[in-house]
DNA sequence: TCATGCTGATAGGAATAACCTATCCAGAAG
DNA sequence: CTTCTGGATAGGTTATTCCTATCAGCATGA
């Protein structure tokens, strides 16, 4: 039986050290004092025989071999949480805390939905719900930073495991006055030619999407920013252009008087939203559940307000 | 920084047990006095809260917690070797050992083709070959007992990432005496219907595969066990029926005098075979190397002996 | 120029964890 | 009723890990 020269402490360490890029901080952060922190990992490149890091007087380095190295440790450290996370939930199968990622083109209008349903299905488990974009959503889940995230399935999501939650269809969002067709129809994708088509920020799935359909229209790169959903639809409202809305976004953001929405007509645009988790996470089935409650939640919701659905 | 609560020793020590079914000799395995092993398998399920063993007095029972959490404790220590690995990796590239999986009936007939290009090539590393069906070398693998293995890529082959070396296709083998069409003709699959096509052992990919491509004839299920490509030739030789070969076991097969090898007509029947590894395996690059090495001696030596290839 | 503040490394001693040998206790087998 | 085989327990030793205090190199700014 080999013995492996290290211990989860000392990787620990070294991850907290590449992380902070100081070995003081590192130390503060691990709850030691620097120089333990230093002897544990002066210890532990003797024993692999290869230098983690370069320690220049004004900072710390990592050597080529570190950032190999430093990515492997960090799978060792997922690993092992989710060990203890296996065994925690021997102990209670839906008690403890989840960290939930989500976009933030569903989120805000999604939570709300859903948030009662889950805190009642599952009232011993904390949901801590974090916002941000598709690409770092699923690097924070494969760092074991975050547990899952609701995303939509036709973005780049890596290699994770998936269950779909709900199908949501984009509508068209042009000013009140403005006239596509015959008032009232479903709106064609020929119909967009020559319509000035607002964009949302670079890093937005959607906007990633609404490329894709709409290659044949002509998309107005803006002057500025546009952030957020709100701000687009802001814009909109103002005159500035058309824009896609997500389906789910619409009861939120379509209260505006200057605003009128449209369907599509066949195919309809859509996003698949989906909750998705690091392949074999202890948490899969837990997740299964809770991904579960999520679309009964939505479906029984959509028949009462046509919310989102195809 | 959490505090894990139990070391990689322990679950070398917990996995011991598992395997070995019993204290002392688990203890006799890790280099340690069973109270040593007793003590920190203890300590460890006290940390976790959930008793991974029921001591009964003949014997070790493994509880249902136990049977889920040492999978993922094996996850760990994989994750540790594939980090022990990467950092020889650093101090030499291409030396330490490797061991290689391979089916039966790939084995004997390739290996001797390739093993002194591959010694040219990487002098410095030892390669040992482990001879084993494909499931029981898919598991090794992903138990980290193997490090990679020769395959067929129409075989099952789990999770695992994969390079071809070289196509294989299958030959008709049948007594010398036996017509089949017009002689020297590539043999249709119709004209096996009514022909006793004799069969590999169970377990074999190779069986498999030819059970799908056979699904038309009369498939004899033999009243002993055809364990090898040699057994079953011998069969076929004294007249008990026809089967299929590889191509790449031919010039070994081929040499007795009862036998005629015929080739199959168009579409012929082949298999693809590569080599595979676990995903994310610190030795991806190594074993891609090696791959290549191997894809092209393979290669230059069918233009020589037109052993293998379609 | 010289104090000050920031790096990380070193020294010595205290606390903790891991280990060993010897022994014990319970059930199975003869 | 003894012997054997399972694993648990006791007490002492060794090895590891940690702490505080201090050092050394380099930058900054008075």
């Amino acid at each position: 039986m080999k013995n492996y020269g290290f211990t989860l402490r000392q990787l620990q360490y070294v991850l907290a050290v590449a992380e902070m890029m100081n070995f003081r901080r590192a130390a503060e952060r691990c709850n030691v004092s620097q120089p333990s922190l230093s002897a544990q990992v002066a210890e532990m490149e003797s024993s692999l025989g290869v230098p983690l890091f370069e320690r220049d007087r004004r900072g710390v380095l990592v050597t080529a071999a570190g950032q190999e190295l430093i990515a492997r440790a960090r799978r060792v450290l997922v690993a092992a949480d989710d060990f203890v996370d296996a065994a925690n939930r021997f102990i209670d199968p839906l008690a403890g805390t989840l960290r939930i990622g989500v976009i933030p083109t569903i989120g805000p209008y999604l939570l709300p939905l859903v948030a009662p349903a889950l805190r009642k299905a599952y009232p011993r488990l904390m949901l801590v719900w974090i916002e941000d974009k598709t690409d770092a959503l699923v690097r924070s889940i494969s760092h074991g930073d975050l547990d899952a995230a609701l995303l939509a399935l036709e973005a780049d999501m890596g290699d994770l495991e998936h269950q779909a939650i709900a199908v949501d269809p984009f509508v068209l969002a042009a000013p009140s006055g403005r006239k596509l067709g015959r008032a009232g129809a479903p709106v064609t994708m020929n119909q967009l030619r020559g319509e000035r088509i607002l964009l949302l920020d670079e890093g937005h799935c959607f906007r990633d999407q609404v490329l894709e359909y709409c290659s044949g229209g002509k998309l107005e790169e803006l002057g500025f920013r546009a952030t957020s959903l709100p701000t687009l639809v802001q814009m909109v409202s103002s005159g500035a252009g058309i824009t896609l809305l997500p389906g789910i976004a619409v009861p939120a953001e379509s209260q505006r008087s200057q605003l009128s929405i449209r369907r599509f007509s066949r195919p309809v645009p859509f996003r698949t939203i989906v909750l998705g988790w690091r392949r074999r996470s202890s948490l899969a089935d837990v997740l299964g559940k809770i991904a579960k409650t999520l679309r009964v939640t939505l479906e029984s919701d959509r028949r009462g307000t046509k919310g989102i659905g195809v």
